[in-house]
DNA sequence: ATCCAGGTACTAA
DNA sequence: TTAGTACATGGA
């Protein structure tokens, strides 16, 4: 972690908004980056609006209305596939006013999460990610394939062979997620990301 | 052809 | 509560 540290040294954790983060992370599961930005980019295409910003043309994240308004087949045209369903239901729940981000940021971690599963697409690791992200909680540690194979590189040591193999099942997600969160304390989100960012770009 | 990718929902023990 | 399995898509 020494080391890490100081060579990303600079790396600063944003704060997304939590709808737009929510409706990305669902198009983040089970695929790679590459994909994710194609689907989001197609999202925005499709279903945002065009602005130019210094004579570049972009399009806008389309807000919570035109996403829980669109058909399951237009959403398919973005090649969001299985994840159309979850998408829509997701903004039709934001839009709806059934989920309330502010009241999440004041909640603690644990009661945060908790409301977050409750969205169809979303598990402890989506959850994670729209808490760390967005909703200020800095002690989140979200685990993906990367950095579940970092922890089993370097911090297997702290685990009794709970770690079968590299299946993160969600029993699984949950032991490390508490330990790292215990060893890391209320920056474990910033150990995350530091440990991410150097171990996914370094292909170590 | 088979596996994998910033996982999750569903079902049956 | 905990394992097994299906899931859309596209690249390797």
């Amino acid at each position: 972690m020494k080391d890490v540290l100081s060579k990303m040294r600079g790396l600063r954790l944003m704060r997304q908004d939590p709808y737009q983060c929510l409706i990305s992370f669902i198009c983040a599961t089970n695929t790679n980056i590459p994909m994710i930005k194609r689907m989001l980019t197609n999202i925005c295409v499709n279903f945002g609006d065009s602005v130019e910003y210094c004579g570049l043309k972009f399009h806008t994240f389309p807000e919570p209305k035109r996403l829980a308004n669109a058909s399951l087949n237009e959403l398919y045209r973005c090649s969001v596939g299985y994840r159309a369903r979850f998408i829509q239901r997701a903004a039709m729940t934001v839009l709806n006013g059934k989920i309330d981000f502010d009241s999440l940021r004041r909640k603690n971690y644990q009661n945060a999460k908790k409301e977050l599963i409750d969205f169809l697409g979303v598990g402890q690791k989506v959850a994670d990610c729209i808490l760390l992200f967005s909703l200020e909680k800095l002690d989140s540690f979200p685990i993906d394939v990367w950095i579940a194979r970092t922890i089993i590189r370097y911090y297997a040591y702290m685990f009794e062979s709970e770690l079968n193999g590299e299946k993160i099942t969600p029993k699984v997600y949950s032991i490390i997620s508490s330990k790292m969160r215990g060893y890391f304390g209320v920056y474990a989100g910033y150990a995350q990301q530091y440990l991410y960012c150097y171990f996914r770009n370094n292909k170590n």
